[in-house]
DNA sequence: AAAGGCTTTGCTGCCGTACT
DNA sequence: AGTACGGCAGCAAAGCCTTT
């Protein structure tokens, strides 16, 4: 029988030498009784509170060491000492000022304090990022961490005097400004937000580079596929994107390497096209009720399929000058994207194509490289980006199988094995409120796209106890595909979920 | 003080599973 | 049944500003 003083002294040793961030109550009472050579399977909870005791003394010392130092420093200075006792009161005191009496603002001082106190912090909200090259021309970095690109920003409009004097929340932005918010004036709300599509993690960027560094050279012609088809959806994405943007008649941009503005979620569309349709129907009465002069004539020119018969019956000569001669529109060549876009734009040039038959014919052009594009699509950053993307590219696929698009869907989507894996595990069927509305909802889809067709049905119905009230992990995800509105069960990150 | 946006990191607490 | 552990969700943190 070993004495508790030996055990103690032992267990503080081996506690010493210990990663303390890795060792386990069980793992050091192993190692007691394997040097011990003793059974202390009856003195488990001694051996826990013991450790629990060293890990209280050892925990308060450890991230107290630098006030611990300054304090050594000041009985120095003062030449007297207080008692251990005393410096924990102390502290007690400081951690209730902490949690009952401090308001938001003193604890936001002190917390600052800390922040200019400490050496400038790099990792957290002051991690670097790439900036985008317009960025980068404004706050003169080629990295930054984001609140200090607000900040520059921020100097920047104060600089030139760019807030509006009536509304100061409104930001008239100049020509750098509107280079990076594509708008001529930001709400200062908005602002974050258009922010964080020229913010790129860094690491991201680390990464790639160091993947592609030791890369075998039998990897380097997938990788080299993988790039070319990266190439190509940027390709396409941007001529799809300045399609719409031209039938949407919101400005074109590309804002950063990959990304879209976040325009293109189909209510928010479909809202757009409906006023749009008005608006042009307002033009058109318009115009068909005018006395014909030089600049409806042109207007008329631009859009030439979308004028009444009416309007033709004012203008018989028009419909002459301006009938659109036969041409073929190439087929989207994912060797030569850009070369694409400049026929398809000389083509519509020629024909006088209105915005709508512009994005009907491209898709046309499309379609058979669109499986492709999106089977190769990731989502790289938000759900909510990714799925936005996914709904643009895939918009032209009028005739694909709901099953086999949201199949796509789910298989870019960052961490979708680990969830559908844990889905099967957990999943109550007969419990679930979802699967309920799967089984009424003609448009939920169920698992048959086949390439999760080792899952369970169900793992597409996600189910976590208290989903009813909660549903911490899981929603339904709906994804506009080839025009129609696809719905499904699935299990998202915290943030992706407010989204919903 | 809260609101509104966004970012990453790390802590806490909860839950489920595996093991004793 | 109790315990240990893994994994995940939720939250808070700094920074910026003006208006209510």
């Amino acid at each position: 029988m070993v004495s508790d003083s030996v055990l103690i002294e032992r267990l503080r040793q081996i506690l010493t030498v210990s990663d303390l961030e890795t060792a386990t109550a069980g793992t050091v009472r192993r190692k007691l009784e394997e040097e011990l050579v003793v059974d202390l399977l009856d003195r488990k909870a001694f051996v826990r509170d013991q450790i629990d005791v060293f890990l209280r003394t050892h925990v308060q010392e450890t991230p107290n060491d630098d006030v611990q130092e300054v304090e050594d420093v000041k009985e120095e200075e003062n030449g007297d000492s207080c008692s251990q006792e005393e410096e924990e009161e102390e502290k007690e005191s400081v951690e209730n000022d902490d949690n009952s009496s401090e308001t938001g603002s003193k604890k936001k001082a002190r917390r600052s304090e800390k922040v200019n106190g400490e050496e400038k912090r790099k990792g957290g909200f002051y991690k670097p990022c790439a900036l985008s090259p317009q960025l980068q021309k404004l706050v003169g970095e080629p990295e930054l961490g984001r609140p200090e690109v607000v900040k520059k920003i921020w100097a920047y409009i104060w600089e030139k005097k760019l807030q509006n004097p009536q509304n100061k929340r409104k930001i008239l932005c100049d020509d750098v400004l509107s280079g990076i918010f594509w708008a001529k004036a930001i709400d200062m709300f908005q602002m974050n937000k258009a922010l964080s599509k020229h913010i790129w993690p860094i690491d991201e960027k680390d990464a790639a580079e160091v993947k592609s560094s030791v890369k075998s050279t039998q990897k380097q012609g997938r990788e080299e596929g993988e790039n070319k088809l990266l190439e190509v959806q940027k390709a396409m994405l941007s001529a799809f994107s300045r399609l719409l943007c031209n039938f949407l008649q919101v400005d074109f941009r590309i804002p950063n390497n990959f990304g879209f503005e976040a325009f293109m979620v189909s209510t928010r569309m479909e809202g757009r096209i409906e006023g749009l349709e008005k608006t042009m129907g307002k033009v058109q009465d318009e115009i068909g009720s005018a006395n014909p002069t030089k600049d409806t004539d042109m207007m008329a020119e631009n859009s030439y399929n979308r004028r009444s018969d009416e309007f033709w019956e004012v203008r018989p000569q028009f419909r002459e000058e301006t009938r659109p001669r036969r041409l073929e529109l190439p087929l989207f060549s994912s060797d030569n994207p850009y070369g694409w876009l400049n026929r398809a734009e000389r083509y519509f040039h020629f024909n006088g194509i209105d915005d709508k038959e512009k994005l009907e014919a491209a898709a046309v052009c499309f379609e058979g490289n669109l499986y492709v594009v999106l089977m190769g699509l990731q989502q790289t950053g938000s759900v909510a980006q990714y799925r936005e993307d996914f709904e643009l590219l895939s918009a032209p696929l009028k005739d694909a199988n709901d099953a086999v698009l949201m199949g796509i869907f789910t298989k870019g989507l960052r961490g979708y094995v680990a969830w559908t894996r844990r889905l099967c595990r957990r999943t109550r069927p007969d419990t679930t409120p979802v699967r309920t509305l799967a089984r009424n909802s003609s448009q939920i889809r169920s698992n048959e796209s086949g390439d999760v067709d080792q899952h369970q049905e169900e793992s597409w119905l996600p189910y976590r106890k208290g989903e009813t009230g909660e549903g911490r992990k899981s929603a339904i995800v709906i994804v506009v595909a080839g025009g129609r509105v696809i719905v499904a069960g699935i299990s998202i990150g915290k943030k992706e979920n407010s989204d919903l």
